[in-house]
DNA sequence: ATACAGGCTCGCC
DNA sequence: GGCGAGCCTGTA
């Protein structure tokens, strides 16, 4: 299968911090998962080749190459920052990606760079899942909380163990979650041990594609309070979410990706 | 070395 | 509802 580069930027896409399964190959190539299908890319002319034992249907929706993204970007505002920062990554999309895996991946990203994230679900995969997949909620409970901070996960060891022991518990279907509004989505995801408002935005936006949410970590935070807000008199948590969701517009999620991307990576 | 990092929870005010 | 401390681990 051909990914052209005019529709996705996978360098961008994959390295902008949502993804955590994804590995940089020599070359320029990239292995990763599509759920629990494997997959390779490799460039080549015009883009990048596609070896997987997922559907293509799969792939269109992983990818999210079913959505306009052009439509999307021309609802944002057109202030110069983030006209460079999309100029910076243009076609960086925002991945669908297994709400479980992603629950966990930010739970364990609390205070964590992303190469630990990465390390951490290596090891899980490695050490629970079977073949290199990731592990279910059932594996990761049985596993159980020391197993977990072998695994490096530390104090988020206890999160992890409870969020997965909750689902088996009570029979949560994440993937049914789908239907749920988005109001409705956060409370639920609220209610794992070790979920708050920034890792629920993140499972919302990176699983759920709910764009409209808009997460504040502290790389966002620093734009919003420098590039955006540095007349603000007190620039709390809440009035900055106020102006983020008023300012960005429905794809405000996005903005946030595009932000967050170019903030971490410019080089100046 | 001692601090500190892409966050949450708890106790305190 | 706002603030600070503590939490594991790895890195500077």
């Amino acid at each position: 299968m051909f990914l052209p580069s005019s529709e996705i930027n996978l360098p961008a896409t994959l390295a902008s911090g949502q993804t955590f399964s994804t590995q940089r190959l020599a070359g320029g190539a990239w292995s990763g998962w599509i759920g629990q299908e494997p997959f390779i890319i490799r460039p080549t002319a015009g883009g990048y080749k596609l070896t997987t034992s997922a559907t293509a249907e799969a792939v269109r929706y992983y990818f999210q190459l079913d959505f306009d993204l052009t439509e999307a970007l021309a609802t944002f505002p057109g202030d110069p920052h983030l006209t460079q920062a999309l100029a910076f990554a243009p076609q960086l999309r925002i991945l669908r990606q297994d709400p479980w895996e992603t629950l966990v991946n930010f739970i364990c990203s609390a205070v964590k760079q992303i190469p630990h994230i990465e390390a951490i679900n290596r090891t899980l995969r490695e050490r629970c899942g079977a073949e290199g997949r990731f592990p279910s909620a059932q594996v990761l409970m049985e596993a159980g909380e020391p197993v977990l901070r072998a695994a490096s996960l530390g104090f988020r060891a206890k999160y992890v163990a409870a969020t997965a022991r909750k689902i088996v518990t009570e029979a949560l279907d994440l993937e049914a979650w789908h239907a749920l509004s988005t109001p409705e989505l956060k409370d639920r995801l609220l209610t794992f041990p070790g979920v708050g408002e920034k890792i629920a935005n993140c499972v919302m936006l990176f699983a759920y594609h709910r764009y409209e949410v808009f997460p504040i970590d502290v790389w966002v935070e620093r734009v919003l309070k420098k590039l955006y807000c540095s007349k603000m008199r007190r620039p709390t948590a809440e009035r900055l979410r106020t102006f983020a969701h008023s300012y960005f517009g429905p794809y405000r999620g996005y903005a946030q990706q595009y932000l967050f991307h170019w903030i971490r990576t410019k080089t100046e």
